[in-house]
DNA sequence: ATATAGATGCACTGGACAGTGCAATATGGT
DNA sequence: ACCATATTGCACTGTCCAGTGCATCTATAT
């Protein structure tokens, strides 16, 4: 079934076999911006370019698309962090760096629209914010870790990593994020203004106020 | 039409102009749940004790029953913050009110679904955002008046209230909102603790060192 | 007791949509 | 050319639901 598809995915239309990929394409930016309920069947295949009937050649059902979907952007979302990025310059530089890059992915075209489904389908597929959590979980279980190696290390004072790690975010997300979701248009302050706050509100409550001259707090309002 | 409606509202069942209430009232729950979409008019019906008929005899439709209900929680969540609370005791004082009095309103029984449903739906309804921010809006503006009247006296310093605003009730929402809005069962710490975090540390960020003993700073960690 | 406003039950219409069966057709490998 | 397989179009079925029209009932005010 699956094995049978060759890789050659032709420009002009992808036929023969090429019509998996093509549908959960055009399946990915409709289910974004208008969550499962609100798609139809016919919306889809029109998208995909294809027929109708295609789509239950090709899938068990509306429900086996949007599965298949939901897996491409998660896979999208978890290459967000880069491993290694702990090691880079000193904690408020690693702090900026995941701040900047959790920005990032809020930025993203689409990713709104993403978030505002899972919070909206979850109520009726619970299977939604499982699948979602798999994927976020592990990002904030290796931000907790960092914070309690610091912790560790005497540079920090977090005892309780993964708390702070939601109030990290959580700075993060309400000035950004979440605004948005609840219909504003434009953004309370630039991202680069709530990365830099995030880092300085963060470190000015977990810095151990001893060890090497803290050129992290001689910064105020950048 | 409506001036019609004589109050006394039996007991046993309400009749002759009590239907208007008994159904916005019983629409409230069922829509909290399952959202606007997913609730039918024979439910509606049904968990007013009523006929579906009457429904229709009451409302122009299911929308303005929506409405209606969104017009009473509205109401409900206005009054969670009283007036004058901006008096009582020093800064710490009164912003440990703010966060109980916030945390408080999140953990009413309904409340979580009430805020699933309008992320879910403004999407198909962009009122429903607007009807919200008409509520939220004035609360949010309220605390950062305070917050630059606070600094106007050299109590605090936020060069930005709205956004110093936005990042304390993050800190508040990151803990206990958000991780039940996605399908977590237990909060990440107790309502008190998440309170007395995010105040200390908008605190450790906002207050001015100077002025007064700070016997505010003495407590770490409780 | 009687009139009246509101409540009820029921049978409709119309529309949207998921999913199926089937026969005809196009495509690519051999 | 031939065959296997994917694709297409179309006509279905079944379901759910919002909203309407109408005749009948019921409680209350007078």
């Amino acid at each position: 079934m699956e094995d049978s598809i060759s890789l050659h995915s032709s420009p002009l239309r992808a036929r023969r076999g090429g019509s998996r990929e093509a549908i959960v394409e055009a399946a990915e930016p409709l289910f974004m911006k208008n969550g499962f309920g609100a798609v139809s069947m016919d919306e889809l295949a029109d998208a995909a370019g294809v027929a109708r009937r295609t789509l239950y050649n090709q899938f068990a059902g509306k429900e086996e698309i949007f599965r298949e979907m939901l897996l491409r952007v998660s896979a999208q979302i978890e290459g967000a962090l880069p491993p290694g990025i702990e090691t880079r310059g000193d904690v408020g530089e690693v702090l900026r760096l995941i701040a900047t890059e959790i920005a990032r992915l809020h930025a993203r075209p689409g990713y709104l629209g993403f978030f505002r489904m899972v919070v909206a389908d979850s109520r009726q597929f619970p299977w939604i914010a499982q699948a979602f959590a798999a994927v976020m979980d592990p990002m904030m279980e290796r931000f907790a870790r960092y914070l309690g190696y610091l912790t560790e290390l005497a540079i920090l004072y977090c005892p309780n990593p993964m708390f702070a790690a939601h109030q990290f975010t959580g700075l993060l997300n309400e000035n950004s994020l979440w605004p948005m979701l609840m219909g504003r248009e434009g953004a309370l302050a630039s991202a680069e203004d709530v990365v830099e706050e995030t880092v300085h509100m963060f470190l000015k409550r977990y810095q151990l106020p001893i060890r090497k001259h803290s050129a992290l707090n001689a910064r105020d309002r950048k």
